[in-house]
DNA sequence: TGGACTGCCTAACGATCGTTAGGTAGGGTC
DNA sequence: GACCCTACCTAACGATCGTTAGGCAGTCCA
């Protein structure tokens, strides 16, 4: 009964670094295995094919976005302002603490083959109308269709980042500061000119 | 003399919407080939290799968003606001014009071969860098290293359009004018609260 | 009329791909 | 000691890949 993980984990995060490195197409199952030091035959015996272990591994990313945001919303705030940034910084420290998991759902879900892709739709979804539901509770009077602008542009801002961020020249604290303060300032800024 | 240039814009075309909606392992020469109504071999007499033909590709896009910023350059404005808000529209504008092309850039620059990148750096910091001598020029007195972050930043509000905007469901105008002003109005906010 | 050039073709090369079939060493259970 | 399960292995399958060699119809110029 007991079953041992660790040689499927050491699959699955080989994988994860892999794909999100060269592609999907570029990833052979022969240079995955190597990586993990077995045979490709083998990785058979843990998934059932290659894109069924490309979906656990999407499926995981989104997965520690998620618990992030919820283990973020645990906390009390004073302003919603203190809590836009709460969960600005949680999305940027879960999306870089496992880069090989979460940029491969920013970088390389676009172009997955359409079965991989429709199995992750609901997490997605899931996690999306999470942060439309935060944005509309700190920008109220907001209308619907501007929050959805501001969560894309949110997003994109936010998702950019590991393409270029590199630890080595600084903390993820200045651009958390900077991304809060230009939607969060942005926001209010419009809501008072259209207002007069 | 005269050089029949149809043919070899047909391949470059089928390619950018190819590689840019499959991506580069999963786009095979067959397949463009037979897209564009010849065959994998004839490929090989307009171009050296698959590798080129990506490089080709990719360097038309970036040629896109370059023309586009030096023709918008080109106006007078009465603000640093309207001017960043002009290059924003225009960089939008240019990105979903030519989408197949620039899309390709943005989002599957990171995986390409070492070879592609390589030839292309050069290029793209060229764009970068007139962004950040905008910035500079719009933003007086902000720290160089934030200008660095906004740019960033701003790269990735704009270009995350590529991933969800829908011409059916409205302009880019919108999406535009919520970005210009968080930008402008959260470097501005910001600069005041660091002053003080 | 003939040679050169253009723009494609067919056929095939070796390499590599995801995947399957079947075997085997080693540990746990009765 | 017989059995079974786990976690791998070797070997091979057909398919597909980028690429090359060589041929052929058409056009153009001398």
């Amino acid at each position: 009964m007991t079953v041992d993980l660790s040689a499927r984990q050491r699959i699955l995060d080989a994988a994860a670094g892999l794909l999100s490195e060269r592609g999907y197409g570029e990833t052979s199952l022969r240079l995955l295995a190597s990586e993990v030091g077995i045979k490709a035959a083998s990785v058979y015996y843990h998934f059932d094919s290659k894109e069924a272990l490309y979906t656990e591994v999407l499926q995981a990313g989104m997965d520690i976005m998620i618990d992030r945001f919820e283990a973020v919303e645990e906390a009390d705030f004073d302003s919603g302002r203190s809590r836009l940034q709460a969960h600005v910084s949680g999305h940027l420290d879960a999306l870089h603490s496992n880069l090989q998991y979460t940029a491969l759902h920013v970088s390389e879900f676009r172009t997955a083959p359409a079965t991989v892709r429709t199995q992750l739709v609901p997490r997605r979804d899931e996690y999306e109308s999470m942060w439309t539901a935060l944005l509309t509770a700190v920008l109220p009077e907001t209308p619907a269709t501007e929050i959805s602008i501001l969560r894309l542009g949110l997003f994109g801002a936010m998702n950019s980042s590991i393409d270029w961020f590199d630890a080595a020249k600084g903390g993820l604290g200045e651009f958390s500061d900077v991304i809060t303060d230009a939607f969060w300032a942005g926001a209010d800024n419009r809501k008072r000119r259209i207002a007069s």
